[in-house]
DNA sequence: ATTTTATATTGACCGTGGTCATTTTTTGAT
DNA sequence: ATCAAAAAATGACCACGGTCAATATAAAAT
């Protein structure tokens, strides 16, 4: 069995990404375009799109890199126990979730994988976003009627929303944290 | 004073619409295209583009209509008064939601405005939804620590997230209608 | 070294959404 | 009826993501 991992191909992959990282430096993640980040890595277009399923597919790398650095930090710190302490650890995580609209839009579309066993780096940071506010659940004073690993749904879901309407001209009366912490403690912590 | 809505203008755009709805009769969403759509209306291409800001525009209309008429029936009825019931009547607008991900998708991007005072017709829709779900849960018997307005930001939160997990393979086990039971029990009857 | 085979790269080309200067039609004033 | 100004329609054109047959390069076999 033939494993041909030619050297030239991880350098040309490495040129692309280095070079689109570059171009998102100037100009953000929506302003991207694929001719420009060829042009920068010195290869032709045809060979973008045998690197990278699609665009989206390079975007989807570089975000969920950025992501995973939030992640990493947010797991590092002690783990918060308190609602407003768990919103605080998250919000590296969140700041980024919402730096631009394109970007949110992305990690939505991709959060879950677009097919059976085609799970994507976003989907996996999504998963990973779970698991480490279940981790904290566990070990933190909150409802015991339901296990943590819903809890931990709730969270997500909870984030997610306040995320959008963050987006929403209809809701706009409110901040981010000041809404989150609203669903989170109504969720987490109710009043028998 | 100048209010000249020269006929022309609505025979064109209803025109536009009602050979976007055969469109979509034939090819669902996904596959529309805007060539076609004009080519049945018997216009030109910029035609179309006078009369919606851009494709997105023209599906929002579409499947806000869809959507709204969901809604229309949800209403109908009697109001629901527990959760399996809240969620059989939410059945077909969550059904017609997830019929194409590439409805669910373009929902999802459009549920809030996109700036202030722009606000589309399925962010009202979104509103809707939850002003429906609220007034149910005003009459049914569900915690009362919290204002039901929270309660219904929750539910829509919810089922998000559970039509949502429909599309990932990290949590296919689970049905939608399960899930969403899951998620609604502990969030609007949690055990004190 | 030479040939063969597998893999990587290329760039002309296409599909489709969206633009805009030009032309056609409508409207209101005379 | 005639004309001027506003509004609507037109279609050639552009931007940009994505394809693919042809070509170039690397690795394996002889």
């Amino acid at each position: 069995m033939r494993k041909p991992i030619q050297k030239r191909t991880i350098k040309t992959r490495a040129k692309l990404l280095s070079a689109a990282e570059e171009v998102i430096r100037h100009g953000g993640y929506e302003a991207l375009r694929v001719e420009e980040v060829v042009k920068a890595a010195g290869v032709a277009k045809g060979t973008f799109f045998a690197h990278f399923r699609d665009k989206d597919a390079l975007m989807e790398i570089l975000i969920a890199d950025k992501l995973n650095a939030c992640l990493d930090q947010a797991q590092s710190e002690t783990p918060p126990k308190t609602v407003p302490e768990i919103i605080a650890s998250l919000e590296p995580v969140h700041e980024f979730m919402t730096s631009e609209r394109y970007v949110f839009d992305l990690l939505i579309r991709y959060s879950g994988a677009t097919a059976i066993a085609d799970i994507g780096p976003i989907a996996y940071c999504f998963e990973r976003y779970f698991r480490v506010v279940m981790m904290w659940l566990e070990t933190a004073e909150m409802r015991k009627d339901v296990p943590s690993e819903l809890l931990a749904e709730g969270v997500q879901a909870f984030a997610i929303q306040a995320m959008s309407l963050q987006y929403c001209a209809l809701h706009s009366a409110t901040t981010f944290t000041d809404r989150l912490e609203t669903y989170l403690d109504a969720w987490l912590t109710p009043a028998g």
